[in-house]
RNA sequence: GGGAUCUUAGCUCAGCUGGGAGAGCAUCUGCCUUACAAGCAGAGGGUCAUAGGUUCGAGCCCUAUAGGUCCCACCA
């Protein structure tokens, strides 16, 4: 530990020092303890892909910050960290690794392919935590777990079993959405919806047996080569005698019937939609309920496949053009209309899905999700802000089933076997040694893995050890907050709720803390394909890791996005400074104390009674708002008090008793100093966790006591103390403050240059006011720029020569012989009168509403009543001096 | 089409259950005062989007309007 701080702050000196530190105290680390009271925080596990980007220095500095408060407040915390296998971004990445080396996926076969990826897991998987820790995360990193790692994977397992003997996972073939990219199911949460400028292709289908045609509009042409049927809607007198006969497919050549549905509306393009039910979730409903036959027309790479004749081969939007100028050859292309729609996309790679019909895995939603529902609806789980249950809603409200199957390798296989010779399927942890249907020896697994999601639901307590009623589980779970951004309420924040229910029994977290997006200073969101990134590492190497976590918490709101500013950054960076020097002028000053010995009786006088009583209030502020969630809040009453209150008027005050040799009141300045940053210190060190242990740690070896604690991050959060509450001190204060800041004023009006000192006349009736005034002489000279203070209760000796600064207990006069211009000085007052007639205005306009007098709180009333007391005597004050002036001037 | 959210100082944003408008940055003025120029002391700048309503009292609650952002949704 250094004796002393270095004379500039510098985080790199600091930060990786500090945090080698609480690794090797095992800070971090907690054990069950029926003792304590337990409060946990799991992680969103980052993907073994990613790289520290802002949203995660956001989140992470987040968990930290309640995490380092709960600890501090005694709670046995526990921040369970690790890693995600995300199976889709990963398994692209390998990919792309084994075409640079010209290697293809298929002829690395399942087995090769997968070494490669847990290779490549163990030399990249671990980046990101490296990165979370020079962020500061107090995670207990002994604990740290991987989706799949054996204890997750047998969780995914047995939850796959379960739900699949409960009926609520089934094996279908149904319409999903296809990424002909990344050649995988994927989930209606994946897919995005852009819109984009398309186009109304209007076509005409010969109706069988006649010379009529009807006109159908389609956005996607090709997919009539799965055309079978056309559907108008039932009570459509246009198409009413046409329902049940044929039209013939152009193209294909087929007939297909003419249906009556009411999913048709009458008022939309024609009025005749075409049915491909192998293509569009729609048409597949249609199609079910008439009992259509389904043509799948494309292969898995969105080519056409054999079903569409001549274009087999040809890519969708080869097909597409070929498809158009064939029909327009036909004289069956009627007319082309521009038109906007919606189109999906894959998130990940952000190619047009296609919507298909594949045999998956399914999960059963409509009963899973009721108790996640009634969850939030009775408040087990809430979240903040709570807004966003609406968001929860309209999302359970209309759930579909979750296909889980993913047709990737890198994941979780799919727990179910299939009997090689009779086809029977077994669904069980171990392969099956024979077939239980026709006792066939040789089972064949699943080819398929699980969504990324289905392992990730599982986290808050898979982390812990379930399904083994560990002690760890009883103990930590559930666990208390969960900390996310809103894009992923849909994808993870749900899942976990209602597997938290169906599983353990119980809600995984109370409170969903739910923050938004950190945007660039345009107000774009950060993107790699934009490049308008910014790397928190470099905010980190460049302004420490306190600075970025500063900036990342200061005026953001639970929920709101946020922009980064580099300006922002460098405010922050100050205060660190700032919250490093003033720490360095208190240790100075204690080390001199000690050696000097000119240390008297621990006497408190006002103004250290009112700094502790300050510091007293903040406690229990911050605390209050910190059990909110109000962060932004907290943490900017810490940054006002410590540069306001504490350094610009506490040190400004404590110095010439400090500087004195015969000041008997210097115990207790230095006792106060040491106390009120220490708290300080203390509830700042969740936000700022580095310069805070250094400080801290620092302060402990000068004075060389309670060697016990050697660690701010282990020591007890300040709570309010009742005997602290020094009212009548902080009024006297709040007086001297405000006579400061009107000499100040006056003499920055009067351009009175600063070195020049002058005598100061408080004059005051009421004797208190006076006795403040008497026993602050020593720091009122000081920051009142006076060589004299004299107090009296009259005008007495008062040189016409004086400005005079007005506050509602006094009025100050400072003469200044060759300096005043009368007439000036007479305007100055003219305009502070005019300020004060406006105040009286509104104040007396209160009580002339009888109506506030009778509804208004009594607590008000008298607060207005002070006020109105307040204006009436500057005013008095005021317009006397005025009147003497003027009179003097004739 | 449904929903959420925002509109507050030049810029970016706070503003907890309604009780005299705040911060950071920027601008202007004066200071290298021995903790800090990454600083100190001051100043200017806002009919809190618009129009109504509730209330003794509205930036905050209600209604409508305008504009922005976002989410959800099967309109071919």
């Amino acid at each position: 530990m250094q004796k002393e701080l270095a004379k500039t702050y510098d985080p790199k000196d600091i930060e990786d020092r500090l945090y080698a530190k609480w690794l090797n105290k095992k800070y971090f680390h907690a054990e069950a303890d029926k003792g304590r009271k337990p409060f946990t925080i799991v992680i969103p596990p980052p993907n073994i892909t990613g790289q520290l980007h802002m949203g995660h220095a956001l989140d992470n500095t987040m968990q930290d910050i309640l995490i380092r408060f709960k600890r501090m407040q005694g709670y046995n915390a526990l921040w369970q960290p690790g890693t995600d296998h995300a199976s889709i971004a990963t398994e692209v990445k390998i990919i792309q690794q084994l075409k640079k080396e010209g290697i293809d996926k298929e002829s690395l076969g399942r087995k090769g392919f997968l070494k490669r990826a847990w290779e490549w897991k163990e030399e990249y998987g671990g980046r990101i935590i490296g990165q979370l820790k020079k962020l500061g995360s107090s995670c207990d990193w002994d604990r740290e777990r991987f989706t799949m790692d054996e204890g997750c994977s047998r969780a995914v397992t047995e939850v796959f079993i379960r739900l699949y003997e409960k009926g609520y996972i089934y094996k279908g073939s149904r319409i999903i959405n296809w990424c002909p990219v990344c050649r995988t199911s994927i989930s209606d949460a994946e897919v995005e919806h852009e819109e984009q400028a398309g186009h109304f292709w209007h076509i005409k289908y010969p109706i069988v047996g006649s010379d009529e045609f009807v006109e159908i509009a389609t956005t996607r042409p090709e997919t009539m080569l799965g055309d079978t049927a056309v559907a108008v809607h039932p009570e459509d007198e246009r198409y009413k005698h046409l329902v049940g006969k044929m039209v013939l497919l152009p193209l294909v050549n087929k007939e297909i019937p003419i249906i009556a549905d009411a999913y048709v509306d009458k008022e939309f393009g024609t009025g005749v939609v075409k049915i491909t039910p192998a293509h569009d979730p729609n048409d597949f409903e249609v199609g079910k309920r008439h009992n259509l036959a389904e043509v799948n027309i494309m292969n898995d790479d969105a080519t056409i496949n054999q079903n569409g004749g001549k274009y087999e081969g040809m890519d969708r939007y080869e097909a597409r053009k070929a498809i158009v100028n064939e029909l327009k050859e036909l004289g069956l292309l009627v007319k082309v209309e521009d038109h906007v729609h919606n189109v999906g996309i894959h998130d990940r790679c952000k190619t047009t899905v296609e919507p298909l019909i594949k045999q998956q895995w399914f999960v059963k939603m409509d009963e899973l999700i009721k108790p996640a529902v009634e969850a939030v609806k009775n408040g087990e789980v809430q979240f903040v802000p709570e807004r966003f249950d609406k968001i929860f809603y309209n999302w359970t409200d209309n759930i579909r089933d979750w296909c889980i199957s993913r047709q990737l390798w890198w994941g979780h296989r799919i727990p179910a076997y299939y009997c090689d010779k009779c086809g029977e399927a077994a669904v069980s942890k171990e392969a099956p040694e024979k077939c239980p249907k026709c006792g066939h020896t040789h089972l064949e697994q699943d080819e398929d893995t699980l969504d990324t999601w289905f392992s990730s639901a599982l986290w808050p307590f898979s982390t812990l050890g379930w399904p083994e009623e560990t002690e760890d589980l009883k103990y930590f779970y559930p666990t208390d907050v969960l900390v996310t951004g809103y894009d992923i309420i849909f994808f993870w924040v749900i899942r976990m709720i209602f597997s938290g229910y169906e599983y353990t029994g119980r809600a995984p977290f109370s409170k969903v803390l739910i923050h938004g997006l950190v945007r660039d200073s345009k107000g774009r969101k950060m993107s790699k394909s934009l490049g308008n990134g910014i790397d928190p590492l470099e905010v980190i190497d460049k302004y420490g890791a306190d600075a970025l976590r500063l900036t990342l918490i200061t005026g953001n709101a639970p929920g709101n996005d946020m922009r980064f500013y580099w300006e922002r950054v460098e405010a922050s960076r100050n205060f660190a400074n700032k919250v490093w020097n003033a720490s360095r002028f208190i240790m100075m000053n204690l080390e001199k104390a000690q050696t000097v010995d000119t240390m008297g009786p621990k006497t408190l006088t006002d103004s250290d009674k009112w700094i502790l009583s300050k510091a007293n209030t903040l406690v229990k502020d911050v605390t209050d708002n910190m059990e909110h969630f109000e962060l932004g809040i907290a943490v900017q009453k810490i940054y006002d008090f410590i540069w306001e209150e504490f350094c610009d008027w506490y040190i400004e005050m404590v110095k010439p008793r400090l500087y004195s040799k015969t000041d008997e009141t210097k115990a207790g300045a230095m006792g106060t100093l040491k106390r009120v940053l220490t708290i300080s210190l203390k509830l700042l060190h969740p936000f700022m966790p580095f310069i805070t242990e250094e400080i801290y740690c620092t302060l402990k070896d000068i004075e060389g006591k309670n060697a016990g604690e050697e660690s701010i991050m282990i020591s007890k959060w300040p709570v309010y103390d009742e005997s602290l509450a020094y009212q009548k001190e902080e009024e006297a204060v709040e007086i001297i403050k405000a006579a400061v800041k009107g000499i100040r004023n006056v003499r920055t009006d009067m351009n009175v240059a600063p070195s020049r000192k002058a005598s100061v006349i408080v004059v005051s009736e009421k004797e208190k006011v006076r006795e403040v005034f008497e026993n602050s002489k020593v720091f009122f000279a000081a920051l009142g720029y006076a060589a004299k203070v004299t107090v009296q209760p009259d005008k007495t000796g008062i040189p016409d020569d004086s400005v005079a600064a007005v506050i509602p207990e006094a009025s100050i006069y400072i003469p200044f012989a060759d300096l005043v211009d009368v007439e000036k000085e007479i305007e100055r007052l003219t305009k502070e009168k005019m300020r004060l007639e406006g105040e009286l205005k509104r104040s007396k306009g209160m009580f002339s509403n009888e109506k506030f007098i009778s509804k208004a709180p009594q607590a008000k009333i008298a607060e207005e009543k002070e006020k109105l007391e307040k204006y009436t005597n500057m005013m008095a004050q005021v317009t006397q001096r005025l009147l003497y002036l003027s009179k003097k001037q004739g």
